[in-house]
DNA sequence: CTCATCAATGTGACCGTTCACATTTCGATG
DNA sequence: CATCGAAATGTGAACGGTCACATTGATGAG
């Protein structure tokens, strides 16, 4: 992506505005209806589809509105209707591949069923933050909410408020529903570990998310199960943070006693860190160290070497996630939340059988 | 980042309402004044913080409002003011690192000044995409749009709406202000060839994004003005599409005839998956092949080697670019624009002399 | 004591749309 | 040709804020 680094402003020249009309508003209902000759209620029910309006009728009024460029006022039939169609997304680490894909993924979908999205970043973690968050987002009287911030502070948070919206989260929060999300998210931790297992190696570490990250501790589960299941002995899995550089560090530390053949990565940009370390160290990947991933960015094909990793199909996780939202806005059915995403084991170049 | 693939949804279960209220609706300004035994008009002065109110009546209504929990609806509020408090973001390949940056800083900074963020994606590039796209933002009167898809064709879709709001892109698009793109985006541009330049290097290559974007054409211009500055011949740049796969497949392509030491790639992406292919003939890199990325994406640092990149603050560049446009919704100064953000070249281990 | 002044508060209209209901138009039917 | 019912259209009142203006009460100067 290339980006430059200068703005430039736009300002309107100046509107186009037919002779009859007040200068400094822009058109309404009642400009269109008096242009057209009908009342405000027969443009609204043109704007509305409503059956019982005479073709010629429709046709009259739908001229004045093309020639008038006149645009129905959200806000005021936010107002009256008491609904915004407007949905918000709560998200930390938006810059992030998989949270951004979600949310492109959730905007098109969005707009689809013609609501708008309204994005709250959590980028700085203080509680205060999320709170401000959620706040903005009610302010905005949004319909209901997804929650992109997986942590378990930001799912309390937002429990506490007992919020007055549907609200869904990318992945389980309670007891109740543990079993869903064990069912998939562990399962593809289980497939990475299960790769690693079957290829021969038994000192495999974990490098794991964020403590409170909700699905960290799903992964960091999946591989302790897994292990467990395959009476490999496991060591403590190790705490990072996702990103690349904590990957390059842990790597760094690790390599210090080197007592293990594999590791299992809770995402691809550590993966990648620890691989930049393995190799600083003079090793060799696959051979003295197998690298697991976790989500397939497009970039892991392109690491060296090609990364395999457990892949997730963001974009169809968020089309999937505004789908149950609007359904249970309007009441619907939400056929999609039945079935679940099942993680797919890549395997690429960054594993092989032990050497030793 | 780790995602899990299934979602929970949560439904209000209850809301507890003050037994003088109407059940169905939201508690409104007028509840508010019966409970507090003032008018309505006080209460409006409460939450706009008017000066002529007696501390005492504030306290009794404030703590009303906070009983009620009791929130000012934005729809009302923007009806009559007839402002939405709402700036829209078109934003192309928003999952891509420098987007989604900029895009959370705009966030940021919008919110901090009190307004709502309403994002639409131009996932596909048809042309009726990008009018659906801006409809969908007009539809929402926001009073201002942020352009983050520096595509040729968007801007003229703007621009041919004779849209009614400021908008600010991301980059310059006229003749007029051509100069100031120029110094800067072009700049980091030359920084990046001067310096292959510098180390001996006279057979580069340049890795160029898509023809309409604007910015990878300023971005190759920066590339020949500084070619031609210092007499190397050059050839002509490739054009790809921001991918590492591009890139994979672009070096693949050029190693059949090696008559190069060094490529210029537009962004950190392509310049990965040119490493790739580089390794996969059983090059070396920098030895035989040096190489230059743009961006300085987190994860540039760990590649391998890592890559000599032209970083830019792209958090920044969404502040300002928010600072802009507010400045100029309210009428206010705009400061920020006049000095430009100077890209960075970070210097790391994919460039070195050329070995012949 | 009266009146001007100003702080503190109240009143009613309005923003642009939809809703519920009233009215008109029109074609078919007896 | 009167009548009826449905289709087509109109009327006025909400929705929940803010605005412009009116009113009240306290304070101080003349």
């Amino acid at each position: 992506m290339g980006w430059v680094a200068i703005v430039t402003v736009h300002i309107p020249i100046g509107v186009m505005v037919s002779e009859n009309l007040p200068t400094g508003r822009a058109p309404s209902i009642r400009d269109v209806a008096r242009l057209a000759g009908v009342s405000h209620q027969t443009v609204s029910r043109v704007l509305n589809a409503h059956p019982s309006i005479r073709e010629s009728t429709k046709l009259r009024v739908q001229q004045v509105i093309d020639d008038l460029q006149y645009r129905p006022n959200s806000a005021a039939r936010a107002l009256v209707k008491g609904q915004s169609r407007t949905i918000g997304v709560l998200s930390a680490m938006s810059a992030e591949y998989g949270p951004a894909s979600s949310i492109a993924a959730i905007q098109d979908a969005a707009r689809e069923a013609g609501y708008f999205v309204n994005t709250a970043n959590l980028s700085r973690g203080e509680p205060s933050s999320i709170q401000a968050a959620v706040d903005h987002l009610m302010d905005q009287s949004v319909e209901g909410i997804v929650v992109i911030a997986p942590q378990v502070r930001v799912i309390e948070a937002i429990e506490k408020l007992s919020i007055a919206v549907p609200y869904v989260t990318l992945q389980s929060t309670g007891v109740a529903d543990r079993h869903a999300l064990s069912v998939d998210q562990i399962a593809g931790a289980r497939l990475a570990t299960r790769h690693l297992i079957d290829l021969g190696h038994r000192s495999i570490y974990h490098l794991a998310g964020p403590q409170d990250w909700i699905e960290a501790e799903a992964r960091m589960r999946g591989f302790l199960e897994e292990m467990g299941a395959n009476d490999v002995p496991t060591t403590a899995p190790i705490l990072g943070d996702w990103t690349a550089s904590f990957g390059y560090h842990a790597g760094r530390e690790l390599l210090r006693v080197r007592d293990f053949t594999a590791i299992f990565s809770s995402n691809d940009q550590m993966a990648l860190g620890l691989m930049h370390a393995i190799r600083d160290a003079g090793l060799d990947i696959p051979h003295d160290v197998s690298i697991v991933g976790f989500d397939d960015i497009p970039e892991a094909a392109h690491f060296w070497p090609p990364l395999t990793t457990v892949r997730q199909d963001f974009a169809e996780l968020g089309r999937r996630c505004i789908a149950l939202l609007l359904a249970n806005i309007t009441g619907g059915e939400n056929e999609a939340s039945s079935s679940s995403l099942i993680p797919e084991l890549v395997v690429r170049s960054s594993t092989a059988p032990p050497a030793w």
